[in-house]
DNA sequence: TGACGTCAAGATCCG
DNA sequence: CGGATCTTGACGTCA
């Protein structure tokens, strides 16, 4: 059982993907931000490995235009070391990928031209998992596409298709039931005749239910046959509603009571948990913390990234998780990520987020030069009045941080857009 | 024709 | 000029 997230890694300087538009997309242009985004896909993977995180999806967007015109460039045999050492390190670090082109990758479209688009997505998608020698239970993720107003019609020509697909392709391909078209049942259906396992969501199925008896563990179990043993444990995504946004709408982070609740359902079952969540890796280690028992040093390292978030909001619940953690005897992964999810769910007060920034501040006053300290007093006189003035003076002390290489402060949450 | 989702790039505004 | 903030891009389907 592991559990992971997709793609982007917060708080994490050297990971980020970079693109372009496509009146940019020069042959040189690509070359050179390839090998910029394998590069923050190392520092992901070797992130994911050392922090237990076992599971990861690869973003799409490694290979700015990959299924089209980055198709005709060099990129394959320039990073074909590159991408083989990723791959080994991926290996070797226990780490499970996959990939998920997005809802305009539609192999079952009636328009050849879409199709035919569709599946050279699908090909550059197996050529990333392919060049870095991983194996077939690196799934490639894919929904059933459009409905055409013929459901039947448009499922048949899924399955057709599917069977048209090279067996290096077709052999990583795992269907998702989607939150707009085709339910769990009609994608179930389509899975076995196309051959191919299923992802099962259940916040899609939250939304776009097949019927309303079955429950999240009946249609796991269900999903469960699908799955061979060349394409490795059975794979879910899990996700909660946003509590503002529309039906289907990704949860800011995972809420661990309800995460838990879910959890232990399937806690006789081999199964790998795939959130999808705005925050990302937080949540991952979350809810890794939290099922099983990492040692408090684990948790004080959590501890030391989410401080300053704390007490911009809370000054009160700061105090009371220092006091948690102090008997190293313990592991109260659970308390501590509720008071921490109570305190994020309170409004930063301007006092509040004046006393952080002057903790934070503490990191650099005595290496700031003149002008920079005359710059955050000047920011700081501010903040205490408006709330953009918060956003500056944070923004300010991340500049810093980057300045100054410190660690400390670069790794915790606290300088990052929540 | 615009909404949908995503998030960096690109453009523009501001002090 | 640098930094903050707004708009565009790239994809296909559906109302």
């Amino acid at each position: 059982m592991s559990i992971g997230y997709a793609c982007h890694s917060i708080a994490l300087p050297g990971s980020d993907i970079k693109s372009c538009t496509l009146k940019n997309a020069t042959e040189e242009h690509l070359l050179s931000l390839i090998g910029h985004n394998l590069n923050s896909l190392e520092t992901a993977v070797d992130y994911n490995i050392r922090n237990g995180i076992r599971i990861y999806r690869i973003s799409s967007d490694l290979i700015p235009f990959g299924s089209s015109i980055a198709s005709g460039t060099s990129w394959q045999r320039v990073y074909a070391a590159k991408l083989k050492s990723i791959g080994e390190r991926i290996i070797a670090g226990g780490l499970r990928v996959s990939m998920h082109p997005g809802q305009y990758t539609v192999l079952n479209s009636p328009d050849a031209s879409v199709a035919e688009r569709a599946v050279l997505d699908l090909d550059y998608h197996t050529t990333i998992l392919d060049s870095m020698g991983l194996a077939s239970e690196h799934k490639i993720v894919l929904h059933l596409g459009g409905a055409y107003g013929n459901k039947k019609q448009a499922i048949a020509r899924f399955v057709s298709r599917c069977k048209e697909l090279a067996l290096a392709v077709h052999s990583r391909l795992v269907l998702e039931n989607d939150d707009t078209l085709f339910n769990i049942q009609e994608v179930l259906e389509a899975a076995y005749s196309a051959e191919i396992p299923v992802v099962y969501d259940n916040l899609h199925n939250a939304v776009n239910p097949a019927d309303t008896d079955s429950t999240d563990i009946d249609w796991i179990r269900r999903c469960s046959g699908t799955w061979r043993k060349r394409d490795g444990l059975q794979k879910i995504h899990y996700a909660q509603q946003h509590s503002q946004k529309k039906p289907g709408a990704h949860s800011e982070t995972i809420y661990i009571d309800r995460f838990l609740e879910f959890y232990r359902q399937l806690s006789d079952r081999d199964i790998d948990i795939m959130l999808e969540v705005k925050d990302k890796n937080i949540s991952a280690l979350k809810c890794i913390n939290c099922v099983s028992n990492r040692g408090i040093n684990a948790l004080e390292a959590e501890w030391a990234r989410y401080k300053y978030g704390v007490l911009e909001r809370s000054p009160n619940a700061y105090q009371a998780i220092r006091q948690l953690l102090r008997n190293k005897s313990t592991y109260p992964a659970v308390e501590m990520y509720r008071m921490i999810e109570k305190s994020y769910s309170m409004p930063i007060a301007a006092g509040n987020a004046v006393n952080a920034a002057q903790h934070v501040w503490g990191y650099f006053k005595d290496k700031a030069s003149e002008p920079e300290k005359k710059q955050f007093q000047s920011l700081m006189a501010k903040a205490g009045s408006s709330e953009s003035g918060v956003l500056s003076i944070k923004n300010y002390l991340l500049r810093l941080a980057l300045k100054y290489h410190e660690a400390y402060l670069l790794n915790g949450y606290y300088l990052y857009k929540s």
